[in-house]
DNA sequence: TTGACCGGTGTACGCCGTACACCTATGGTG
DNA sequence: CACCATAGGTGTACGGCGTACACCGGTCAA
């Protein structure tokens, strides 16, 4: 019976996907060789069989998520093109909250990352961009202005907006604008029900401003 | 004399600068609290008299790299001003190439992170944007559309612009779209020595659109 | 029948963060 | 002046990490 159970032994893809998916069980710190192999029921050096070393390993993770993000585009165009494909990838990378850390911890990208980065070049070549615009469009979607996510607001997850206008007002002394600004947002109740502040909104907000940007340049 | 060398005993700010020197000079996965110990001629357990743990100790350098972003303003107008802050705060971060890594690897951020954020918040403010506005251009800031950064055509740090060329060759087959960019943007010899790619006109280009989208808000 | 090879095993090494007990000099207080 | 609390540096030890290396049992081609 064990056997039997060995028979299916171990695929790289298995070891792949279980690391996906203890990574986004327990988060990506605890995501141990040792950690997978015991919730592979195998023992730790036998992953060794088939990944060199962690590296790869959360390389191929990466590949594995990344690939996920599929290939639709709708043809209207290269600007709802292209942000049907980005919303698309955020959407396949918002299941997999390690994935953006992880991404940029490598220092090579993986072959599924170039792809998809062909992908969305080719729309702009199509969309009828030179190739030096393409690269400077490229690298404004590629760069954050500044070193931090929105992701500085999620204090406290399911803070009440009673509570969270309590914490504005506590650091309204020593960082006011700060203040006014997230108080602002606690207000507008419109937006969903987590923390007064709907990032899917943001985010497309954001994309369209630079798409908007893209589509004024001289061409 | 060795008691006269421990008359200057290990200030938290001595550590935590050596912290940040040590993590310029031989990166920042080579920073142990061993190997910090060592620098200062400490055994690692001293350590822990100044900061309570690795955690403290990483959210302190990020407190020091931040607060050296300085405070100057020029006076002409929000765009110029947010310009001069964000490209200050660049150059700074460009000084310790880990620290982006590690800002977004903290749960919380640190005061220092707060009081520029309050800042640039602040610049925004006094700009005539509302509340509302000034939080969807500080997401729109903070956001990085794709998942990778820039550093994407790093391959080989010094290599010559026939070798670029010939690693653009190479990958055309399976990534021809990115292969034509990468050609362009290594033909126009304009741009600095590096890597036929301009960083810095690449994050002012990026930077200049998205100012542009701003001013161009209903306000 | 044999022997190569493939996949899983067991042991061991050197690194990491850090808990805990200890030691020693210092400086304020009786 | 005697005393002792305290601050800062030490030494040892533990559990976890990635992984090198030797091993070993099946499977299958020759």
């Amino acid at each position: 019976m064990d056997v039997a159970e060995r028979r299916v032994p171990l695929n790289r893809d298995r070891v792949l996907r279980a690391a996906v998916e203890l990574a986004d069980r327990t988060g990506i710190d605890a995501l141990s060789m040792r950690n997978l192999a015991q919730e592979l029921g195998v023992v730790p050096m036998a992953l060794y069989k088939h990944v060199a070393n962690k590296d790869e390993l959360l390389d191929g993770m990466v590949d594995t998520v990344v690939a996920a993000i599929g290939t639709s585009v709708a043809g209207d165009g290269w600007k709802t093109a292209v942000r049907s494909r980005i919303l698309g990838a955020r959407t396949a990378l918002l299941r997999h909250p390690w994935a953006w850390r992880v991404i940029d911890s490598r220092t090579a990208p993986t072959p599924a990352v170039l792809a998809y980065l062909d992908s969305i070049i080719g729309l702009f070549l199509a969309g009828g961009f030179s190739p030096d615009q393409t690269h400077h469009i490229v690298h404004a979607l590629g760069t954050r202005m500044l070193g931090y996510t929105q992701e500085l607001f999620n204090d406290s997850p399911a803070s009440s907006p009673a509570a969270q206008r309590e914490a504005a007002r506590l650091m309204a002394p020593a960082f006011p604008n700060l203040a006014i600004m997230a108080l602002a947002a606690a207000h507008d109740e419109s937006s969903v029900v987590g923390s007064g502040c709907d990032d899917q909104f943001e985010f497309e907000f954001a994309l369209n401003l630079l798409l908007d940007g893209f589509d004024h340049l001289p061409r």
